[in-house]
DNA sequence: CGCCCTGTGTCGGGTAAATGACACAAGACC
DNA sequence: GGTCTTGTGTCATTTACCCGACACAGGGCG
């Protein structure tokens, strides 16, 4: 099996891909990644679950790693599929209060770990790391609300085109660049928009006969943004 | 500076009595009040608007102040209602972006206000604060994920008698006191929790039946916690 | 007092979406 | 090659909730 190369050079021009992490200052930076771990994960694996202690800040460098809710009725909640080269998990840094949220690896995936004291150690060093890490809140705050009007009150159809085109976009993450292929199956979406399976289906199928995407197996392909823009904006 | 205002004594006695400001070591928590400055909004009167740049934090000393979302279609969608002693605000204050939400008084509102530069001035003594606003950060997205979860969920009577707990404990400020009247129409409970009134009512009528609550004109009063939480785990 | 306005109670029809069921296609694995 | 699993397509049925309508109750105010 093919099985992609670790990432031994690369996973620093990775991690300085991302807008975040490339506004930076210098000093900071490099007193974060001075004691970075790569760490792997094997298909399914659990990295930490809701109500675990906070053991530090993570970065995707290869694969997917998901992020889900509570299942209490034996219900699932899928809050966001994140690729490299996104960072979570600092929300328990701030407040040292247990994990929102359970992260799993989608597919074997390759992460950069900064455990908790290296964090305050940098932070130390740069008091303004404070502000920067909360640069990092706000971004999810905002997406968060943004998701939050999605779901309550735009229909099927435009929800998912919105959904997309916010996958497309890495949660905000790039300021430039835009993914054209989605790797993320029908139920999947579903669960993020809380939706069944099937009316997700229906939208996607609506969607391909605007000209705006193109379904594929487990993946959906953007043709035309602008389109699925317009019927994102589509309120009936 | 703080003058000879009789309402002095008042409203600082207001503020300490929330958790997180009473959390704050001395010296920043004074560094922030230096500058702070009373300020007083008329019924209906519009504090900020989505899009509007960042102008300082703030804190609710008396009345309620309603802050909203979006009516691309003329809808609403109401997120919270603020009450005495509720900082909000700070989220542009991290990211210098634009406000995320309208925020309206309900009713005469007073609000305490420390501009964006005091604000900055407070932390360039106390590099520390960005981790303290930062947790203020964390306490709304904490709710945020709560309320996705409530509305993604939870079917209409189980929403309603979660958002009720919710209200009931001042969004997660208070950590002792619990409200027993709270002050919302079906209303504005339906454009919190995307139901429309008709359910709302029916979903209260339910929770009355059940012993949890009192109906009132414009308000509800709790009177059995323990069997609210019990209504909000019915799944079914 | 009568008037208006806001909030509430309640009904019945309409509908978007959930649900359940079943068949099919593409890989993965043996 | 066959068998399993996962993802998809597409019915018919059911249902929770929306929406419009209307009536009533309280409260402020002339």
């Amino acid at each position: 099996m093919p099985h992609a190369q670790p990432l031994k050079d690369d996973w620093e021009r990775i991690v300085r891909s991302g807008a975040w992490f490339a506004s930076l200052p210098a000093e900071f930076a490099a007193a974060l990644l001075a004691n970075a771990r790569l760490l792997t994960l094997a298909p399914g694996q659990q990295l930490f679950a809701r109500g675990d202690a906070p053991d530090g800040i993570y970065c995707v460098l290869r694969g997917v790693i998901r992020i889900t809710g509570i299942t209490q009725g034996g219900q699932e909640a899928l809050l966001a599929m994140l690729e490299a080269p996104q960072w979570f998990g600092e929300i328990a840094l701030f407040d040292g209060a247990p994990r929102t949220h359970d992260a799993w690896a989608e597919g074997e995936c390759e992460l950069l770990r900064i455990p908790q004291p290296s964090v305050l150690n940098a932070i130390a060093h740069y008091p303004e790391g404070w502000r920067e890490l909360g640069r990092l809140l706000t971004q999810k705050l905002r997406m968060t609300f943004l998701a939050v009007e999605e779901i309550t009150l735009l229909p099927a159809t435009p929800r998912v085109a919105a959904r997309l085109l916010t996958i497309a976009s890495g949660y905000g993450t790039w300021s430039d660049r835009s993914k054209r292929i989605i790797g993320v199956s029908q139920e999947q979406l579903g669960l993020m928009l809380s939706l069944s399976r099937q009316t997700v289906n229906q939208s996607l199928r609506e969607l391909e006969t605007l000209g705006a995407i193109q379904r594929n197996r487990g993946a959906i392909e953007i043709l035309d943004s602008e389109k699925l823009r317009e019927a994102r904006e589509r309120t009936a």
